[in-house]
DNA sequence: AGGAGCATGTAACTAGTTACATGATTGT
DNA sequence: ACAATCATGTAACTAGTTACATGCTCCT
């Protein structure tokens, strides 16, 4: 269960409280792992029991009292054998592909709308990943060991948008005949168009 | 919950049994939604008695009996509800990104070997895909109406495997000081590339 | 004799989602 | 007065995984 090991690896860089964790959830490591606040103390609550962190009540001024926890050292076990155990090959599971395969039981105009919406998605977080590569690693050929690991996080997403973008013009060219967006970021062309 | 529609999917291209969805599951859908057979039988169930779809038994020779599902004119009113409504942007869940993330606790090597099996992987589905896509589809400026969904899901699995190589490659030479793997496929510069 | 394929499921469990609940402080 | 942020959870539910169970036929 990889919930567990993002956690691991977020308390890891460092020690937080449920609800910090919870606000990390929803920006960087978000970006590749989503989880609520309710899985979160969830499974903060069986990792405790289980030793792999331990928690400390730190009391605060014009603020609830907050649980932080922090890694032991079977927690940082733990994350060293998850380290270095292989991957297993990563299923696609994607909803819009279902939808194509459905494309027959919708409209034309629907479709391209919602492609569309889905193209402008994918530039919007691009965008955001760009802006963050600038500002956090404006030298990319110097990026410090212990960054090495989120930069390259940061560009498997940046390529997955690239690509996003990219598939979304190959829709949007089959079902529109090949003059739609001018898609200025990915020139989008395999050499394949449904033209007239 | 969208194994029902990819069932429905599926279904609506030819009615099957259980088993014939779990194989189907296994190979065409099952490139970009993955369902086991106690999943599907689950659903199935679930999906009859809400009147999606309606079972008849088939005697068979030699084998046991089966249960042939197809769509309901209910079904067919829900897939087509499913076809326009907006695609919710979807969040990509990457165990391998949580593991680059805990890089430090790795050794060099063990990761390096990881990620060359990771590259390894793409390439093997990126040929079957290609593969597919030459056997299927040998003329892509025509495809056929009825086929464009599946030929488009293709192409996105097509642009998913590249871009799995691409990162691949960019990680490996982060790790090994850039002259690692050749990379005959993708020549894994910063993203933006464009080949004649 | 043994394994693969066909065919259907149940049971127990883990992971994740949605809705609900509480209560203080700070800003508009 | 109302909403947002901080902070922690419980309860009910849905989705998916893993393990187990059965039995027939066809191939080697």
């Amino acid at each position: 269960m990889a919930l567990e090991h993002a956690i691991l690896v977020s308390l890891a860089e460092r020690s937080a409280s449920g609800y910090e964790l919870a606000r990390r959830f929803d920006a960087s490591i978000g970006n590749f792992w989503r989880a609520s606040h309710q899985q979160i103390y969830k499974v903060l609550g069986r990792m405790e029991a289980d030793g792999l962190v331990e928690s400390r009540l730190v009391a605060q001024d014009h603020r609830p009292d907050k649980k932080v926890y922090a890694l032991t050292e079977a927690g940082r076990d733990e994350l060293r054998r998850f380290a270095v155990s292989p991957t297993p090959p990563e299923v696609l599971r994607s909803e819009f592909a279902v939808k194509l395969r459905a494309l027959p039981f919708a409209d034309r105009e629907t479709t391209v709308a919602d492609v569309r919406r889905r193209r402008q998605q994918h530039v919007e977080k691009l965008s955001y990943y760009e802006e963050s590569a600038a500002r956090f690693y404006p030298d990319p050929s110097a990026v410090a060991d212990d960054e090495l690991g989120a930069w390259l996080v940061l560009r498997g997403g940046l390529l997955a948008e690239q690509g996003g973008i990219t598939w979304c013009d190959e829709i949007l060219a089959a079902l529109t005949g090949g003059n739609a967006t001018p898609a200025p970021r990915s020139p989008a062309r395999t050499g394949r168009r449904r033209s007239p």
